[in-house]
DNA sequence: TTTTGTTATGTTATAATATAACGTTATTTT
DNA sequence: AAAATAACGTTATATTATAACATAACAAAA
């Protein structure tokens, strides 16, 4: 889960604890509850396993885990839970590696920008809405309307570059 | 093959002619020559389906066409091909739907940012230094150091929003 | 110009990511 | 309760990409 914190140092940012996922889960539901949507028990457990990772996660990766919580379950189990979570704005996918990551603000809907670093793993969802307009007034001088932007910079966290 | 003219009206851009393919490649030839690299047979004729292609294509595609074309070929024919232009700056990949694009302007390493029409496909490579300069400021601001910059933005190209 | 090392390609197999199709179960609506 | 809808289980398969190792082409050295 990407942090909530405000600093910008996330090498001091402590990984979530428990009781941040539950916070979040209850968000989740409060979400659903308001669209009429169910939140169901799926869901919430490939939400909860996208929350606890440190890292954005595989779809494979969370099949596993999903095993190994003695739950039944396939390819589509995972894939479907998680195109769930992606149209209500809880998670986010990584086109660059093919993660999945939970969302730092699933209040709002709104265009992110990823930092993530090809070292660590580590990724960061940064909200820029200035820079997401910027690119929608330049995408309009080229008769172009975004209904998505994909923003993903790859390169080394500061932790990492200090380490060579 | 994306557009190398310099009107923003795009619809009413021609087709790569054989000419301008030719002359691509000619180009590619001589950045290879210069960097002392074999611009062999297999990369000029991927290179040549990427720039006659009208719309990013992808790894199988060109597969296909190169063995329509005779030549013997496997998937790791076409990636280490592709993997080669990518390195030289020859063409782009597009991470939100694994497609591949002569790239507009290969003289210079660049970042770019991508127009997705997700009706018509259409895809055009915008040089936005300016965009690319205010990322990497604001990355550095969370103390992270950009090596490569995917931007790709998916919406409704103008000519489709017209038509609906 | 043979030898030798290096780079590129051929070939087979397999990994990793994602979806189609269809039947069953659970939930909501009538 | 019945019907309709939505979610999930299950099997199979599509799509994208790489590992591993053999052969061929090329370049540098002898
Ligand atoms: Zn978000
Ligand atoms: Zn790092
Ligand atoms: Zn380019
Ligand atoms: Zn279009």
């Amino acid at each position: 889960m990407t942090e909530h914190c405000s600093h910008s140092d996330h090498a001091s940012c402590t990984l979530p604890s428990s009781e941040q996922v539950a916070n979040f889960l209850d968000q989740a539901e409060v979400l659903c509850d308001r669209r009429n949507l169910r939140f169901t028990k799926l869901r919430k457990q490939v939400l909860a396993l996208v929350c606890k990772a440190e890292q954005p996660v595989g779809a494979y990766h969370l099949l596993d885990e999903l095993r190994e919580s003695g739950r039944s379950a396939a390819p589509p189990t995972v894939y479907r839970a998680l195109d769930f979570l992606l149209e209500q704005g809880l998670v986010h996918r990584l086109a660059t590696n093919n993660t999945y990551l939970a969302c730092a603000h699933p209040q709002h809907p709104h265009a992110a920008v990823f930092l993530v670093c090809s070292v660590c793993g580590h990724t960061q969802e940064v909200h820029t809405e200035g820079i997401i307009a910027e690119l929608r007034r330049r995408a309009e001088q080229f008769d172009f309307a975004i209904k998505h932007a994909s923003v993903e910079l790859t390169g080394w966290c500061g932790r990492c570059r200090r380490s060579q």
